[in-house]
DNA sequence: CGTATTTGACCAGCGC
DNA sequence: GCGCTGGTCAAATACG
């Protein structure tokens, strides 16, 4: 079920869809770069990063790498450095509208995402995702697959088929959110809820339209989340939890009018540091994080997660 | 043996 | 109401 390593032009294709919001252009501008460190830098020439971080810390990075095949946390702590920076790129606006324009498209609540599978390049957006149906389309030789986030509290879905005109392009459509990943962050500043999830996803169940971005975050975040938890840099500061302008206020806010995960995403993406919960997080989180899976997209998996704290359209 | 996939059946929505 | 189509269910099967 593992698809082969995802085109680079997947990953920014899926970038761009979750990264609607100007803030996160520097993100994306580094998503999109060919040496970005998220996508590029290899374990050695991260390495003097772990340094700061203790022995355990490091340990727990590389069990991580292992598991993924994607950007290490330290690729991620790098992204995150540069997301700081955002004000320095307004270029990337018109590089995620380039994205939108090249396969990427919302339907109603749906996230179509129209990616270049070359040979048995299959990708791995990095969820677990569980077939549950396959029908043949009508109109087309390609049968669809169905899709479901193995996640029991996740009520994401995906769609997959193959293009009619060109056989190596897939069609991929994201309904529903991966919500999940989000648990800790909806809790935070709220430790004694840390047991309990919130309804939230339940409520949105419809407002599958961030799904794309929820999808393709959500592992990461989780991801993300471990690392900057694990190794809580200073560098990228940290925001109290109380505070009105924290993620988690945010976040909350953003799930009162909307409950839109990619309009929380952002935040949980540049503020590593509230995971309160993380050691919950880490746990239940993993369970459902496993290696990629979706027939979609290997090594974009993990793009698709730092894209899901970018998006925020709609 | 547990988990994931396959695949035909079933159901709902829509147009005629 | 009927047929078509897309989406989901669930038993059977395959796989690690």
């Amino acid at each position: 079920m593992v698809e082969s390593a995802m085109s680079k032009t997947m990953m920014e294709e899926v970038m761009a869809t979750w990264s609607e919001g100007s803030e996160d252009d520097d993100l994306v501008r580094e998503l999109l770069d060919d040496v970005s460190p998220l996508l590029m830098i290899p374990e050695e020439a991260i390495e003097p990063l772990h340094s700061k971080a203790s022995s355990s810390d490091q340990a727990f990075n590389r069990f991580i790498s292992n598991i993924y095949s994607g950007p290490t946390i330290s690729d991620i702590e790098n992204a995150l450095s540069v997301t700081n920076q955002r004000d320095h790129f307004p270029q990337l606006s018109s590089a995620r509208v380039s994205i939108l324009e090249r396969g990427l498209s919302k339907i109603e609540n749906k996230y179509t995402l129209k990616i270049k599978c070359f040979g048995n390049g299959m990708g791995d957006d990095g969820y677990k995702w569980r077939k549950y149906g396959q029908k043949s389309i009508k109109n087309s030789p390609n049968p669809r697959s169905y899709y479901r986030c193995t996640n029991p509290r996740c009520s994401a879905k995906k769609q997959v088929e193959r293009s009619n005109e060109d056989p190596d392009t897939l069609i991929i459509t994201y309904e529903g959110l991966h919500l999940h990943f989000a648990y800790p962050y909806f809790l935070m500043g709220q430790p004694l809820q840390s047991h309990s999830h919130p309804p939230i996803k339940k409520s949105k169940p419809t407002s599958s339209h961030a799904q794309t971005q929820a999808q393709a975050h959500a592992h990461r975040e989780d991801y993300v989340q471990h690392t900057q938890e694990a190794q809580a840099n200073p560098d990228l500061g940290v925001m109290s939890p109380t505070s009105p302008d924290s993620p988690q206020g945010m976040a909350q806010e953003n799930l009162g009018s909307q409950g839109l995960l990619e309009d929380m995403v952002p935040f949980m993406v540049r503020n590593p540091s509230n995971s309160v919960n993380s050691a919950h997080t880490k746990f239940s989180c993993s369970s459902y994080r496993s290696p990629p899976t979706s027939p979609l997209w290997a090594s974009n998996y993990s793009t698709s997660c730092y894209t899901v704290g970018l998006n925020s359209s709609t």
